[in-house]
RNA sequence: GCCGGAGUCGUCUAGUGGCAAUGACAGGAGACUGUAAAUCUCCCGGCUUCGGCCUUCGUAGGUUCGAGUCCUACCUCCGGCA
């Protein structure tokens, strides 16, 4: 089978939402809803293909705008492609790029909650990137060099790295930009759309590799009509599934998501791009959501945060120095099964690297976990008391 | 014993007579959602009604309006000579 395709399997009723399927790929199958960790260098930090295979992931997401910079795309397809590249045994992702050039490579922090309106709020001519109709301007931030990604440049990267999903280029907007811009750039990501489903289409053509899938991004801040009008707009052309993105507040995060996908085809997959809190996850998976990618198990693994079914902690807090249990008691993940807090917390704190490991293994477990639990929950139709009960406990001591 | 050098917040360290006194590390608290993130922010002598008040730079005196900074003695440590 080299095509790829998506079935729903299950459904709490309605099959735009809360649902259980399979997507096919070229490289194997990923069980919906599922969590797809992030290694964006070809790499998820810290921790191993093995290690993250025994943590649960189906499959990884890799970006294409740190790929382009290095090592570059035509070595990674000279080494047989990304999966090949970094030894994964099983389906890809990668990511456009369009948010990396707009919210790093420019300086300018994403955000979906107004926590951060600092970074919000950097003026949008002080930026390192320059967007026209025709693409982004924008200096690396490896070494300040001037580069320029256009729909089809994105697509020639992704199309090269060789992943089994990738994204169409589109542009990040912020909750800070007024809504004339959110439409004049949601009108750009249109046009860049169809520019990135030609351009890819072609590649397809020109080449006889593997299907690769090409999802469309949705923008539109937390605007209702823009959103379903996107997704209307997205949900016509002929996409393979599809990426939400873009500034979401985060209380707005499962309306916005059941917004597009009333207006967007039921029978193609839906990606959330960039979410894992498990709030987040449950609101989103409630209103159709089919995958997520997120940095937040490995990252704020590193910073010493861990995440358990009573909350998420810091292990790095003097309470677990001596502590001699595992970082989570109800996991049954390598590290738990293996290491203490005690352990974990003298590593991170002496920044010895396999602290990173231990504690990126368990986030990502735990996370991968967390959206497995709901897809069997839709499966046996449990899943409204699964997120009731399970966020009750995660919360209970917090907020 | 003599000569020279040095003693500053847990540690190392900055400090022209005029700010509780620099920086780093350690320590404490917080942040982190398509990874410029093994990162970033804040606190780090005591008290505080947050305007300040008090106690501090080996010890004890002295000079001075004012001393971590100058002088004297002592203590300790490090060099060198005996």
């Amino acid at each position: 089978m080299n095509k790829f395709f998506y079935e729903v399997t299950s459904s709490l009723g309605d099959e735009r939402f809360a649902r259980v399927g399979v997507i096919h790929t070229p490289h194997g199958e990923i069980k919906t809803p599922a969590f797809i960790p992030v290694g964006t260098q070809a790499a998820i930090k810290a921790v191993s293909v093995e290690m993250i295979r025994e943590a649960g992931a189906q499959a990884v997401l890799a970006n294409a705008y740190h790929l382009y910079l290095r090592p570059g795309y035509d070595l990674v397809n000279e080494a047989g492609g990304l999966a090949k590249f970094m030894n994964w045994d099983g389906p890809t992702f990668t990511d456009s790029g369009g948010f990396q050039v707009l919210s790093l490579g420019s300086g300018f922090k994403k955000t979906i909650s107004m926590n951060q309106l600092e970074t919000v709020n950097t003026p949008r001519s002080k930026r390192y990137a320059h967007v026209d109709d025709d693409g982004v301007f924008f200096k690396s931030h490896l070494d300040g060099s001037l580069h320029r990604f256009t729909p089809e440049l994105s697509m020639e990267i992704q199309y090269n790295l060789g992943a089994d999903i990738c994204f169409a280029f589109d542009e990040l907007t912020s909750l800070a930009d007024p809504y004339d811009y959110q439409l004049e750039a949601l009108d750009r990501t249109h046009a860049w759309a169809g520019r990135s489903l030609k351009a890819f289409s072609q590649l397809r053509n020109q080449n006889q590799k593997p299907y690769q899938a090409l999802f469309g991004v949705l923008q539109g801040a937390n605007y209702e009509d823009l959103r379903r009008k996107t997704a209307k707009y997205l949900g016509a052309m002929d996409f393979d599934g599809f990426g939400i993105g873009g500034a979401i507040e985060k209380s707005q995060l499962g309306e916005i998501v059941k917004w597009v996908n009333e207006e967007l085809p039921a029978n193609k997959p839906k990606h959330l791009l960039g979410i894992s809190e498990p709030d987040d996850m449950f609101a989103a998976v409630e209103a159709g959501v089919d995958t997520f990618d997120c940095v937040s198990p490995t990252r704020v693994g590193r910073n010493g945060a861990i995440y358990t079914l009573d909350g998420r902690y810091s292990v790095l807090k003097k309470d677990y120095e001596r502590d001699f249990s595992p970082l989570d008691p109800d996991c049954n993940c390598y590290t738990c099964k293996n290491y203490t807090r005690a352990y974990v917390r003298h590593l991170l704190r002496a920044k010895e690297v396999l602290g990173y490991t231990l504690a990126s293994i368990h986030n990502e477990s735990f996370t991968i976990r967390l959206v497995h639990d709901m897809r069997e929950s839709i499966i046996d139709g449990s899943f409204h008391e699964l997120k009731r009960d399970w966020l009750a406990r995660y919360y209970k001591n917090k907020k």
